[in-house]
DNA sequence: ATGGTTGTATAACAA
């Protein structure tokens, strides 16, 4: 072997050579979530968002749109690998990543339950990362609030599967549930409505375990709203939201938890989504 | 206010 670097390794000075990184560089991952209430309506705020903010994972839900007509070619411009799993009209999730997703698996895969798109998981860069869009559930004893429960069991023992894989993972998605009195901005008014029940917070603490709610760990007093409804006017200037869009991390990872931010801007841009983006850098 | 708004199978739906 001759001291000469190859071409490829003549490429990587000063971008991944260490001697070349300042003082305290750390090598950081940003992991972001957005219900989009439709990815093509939402291009253009999809599109500057990701060329600002540049994640290296985008989980998108209620994408509505089936695979064939997905705007793949808009993203895979901006440097981004696309992977779906959608339908027509309604649901539909997808992964955004800087690397290639490996390992994606989709859906529920329970015989007993419609297949609807709702969940999209893939390996990047060494994180298991399952993206869901919960069922809303509708109203509180109706055929969707009983879908949404049964969903949220299934669920459980997805997840746990995942986990048993043993890589570090994260969990993102609109839950449709804000589970505590701070999540939501008039608690005892909407408690035992859909979105903030008893029998939804019972189920989501058995799917999340042990792993760790990214935006409590660090912001344990701020409420955090993630989506505020079209229907209210107003409703983010009168602090009228919830906290449904969550990224939970499993330990290993929470460790090296640096911020998660929620970026109030996209919701108030022009044609805005009802939910905005969350997004947690790991350090 | 059993309202309001937004998106998609543009007619009722779902959220």
């Amino acid at each position: 072997m001759n001291g000469s670097p190859s071409p490829a390794e003549r490429g990587r000075v000063g971008v991944g050579a260490s001697a070349a990184l300042p003082t305290g560089y750390t090598a950081t991952v940003k992991i972001a979530t957005f219900n989009a209430a439709s990815v093509r309506a939402r291009l253009p705020i999809l599109l500057d968002w990701l060329a600002t903010n540049e994640p290296d994972v985008l989980g998108i839900q209620e994408t509505k749109v089936e695979d064939a007509k997905f705007p793949r070619e808009e993203f895979e411009e901006l440097g981004y690998h696309v992977a779906v799993n959608g339908q027509k009209s309604w649901n539909g999730v997808c992964l955004l990543t800087r690397e290639p997703a490996e390992d994606v698996a989709k859906g529920l895969g329970d015989p007993l339950l419609p297949e609807d798109a709702r969940l999209i998981a893939a390996t990047v860069a060494g994180v298991r990362v399952v993206n869901t869009y919960v069922p809303n559930g509708t109203s509180v004893g109706s055929d969707k609030w009983v879908y949404k429960l049964r969903w949220m069991e299934r669920f459980a023992a997805v997840l746990a599967a995942e986990r048993a894989k043993g890589l570090p993972l994260v969990w993102i998605g609109d839950v449709n549930v804000a589970p505590t009195p701070l999540d939501v901005y008039d608690s005892p008014r909407l408690k035992g409505g859909v979105g903030h029940h008893p029998e939804e917070f019972v189920r989501l603490e058995r799917i999340v375990g042990d792993l760790v709610d990214c935006y409590r760990r660090l912001h344990p007093n701020e409420p955090g709203y993630t989506f505020w409804d079209f229907t209210i006017p107003n409703a983010l200037k009168r602090r009228m939201g919830w906290r449904i869009d969550h990224v939970y991390a499993t330990t290993d990872l929470a460790e090296r938890l640096l911020s998660v931010d929620v970026d109030l801007d996209a919701r108030q841009a022009e044609r805005p989504s009802d939910h905005t983006f969350v997004t947690a850098t790991f350090g």
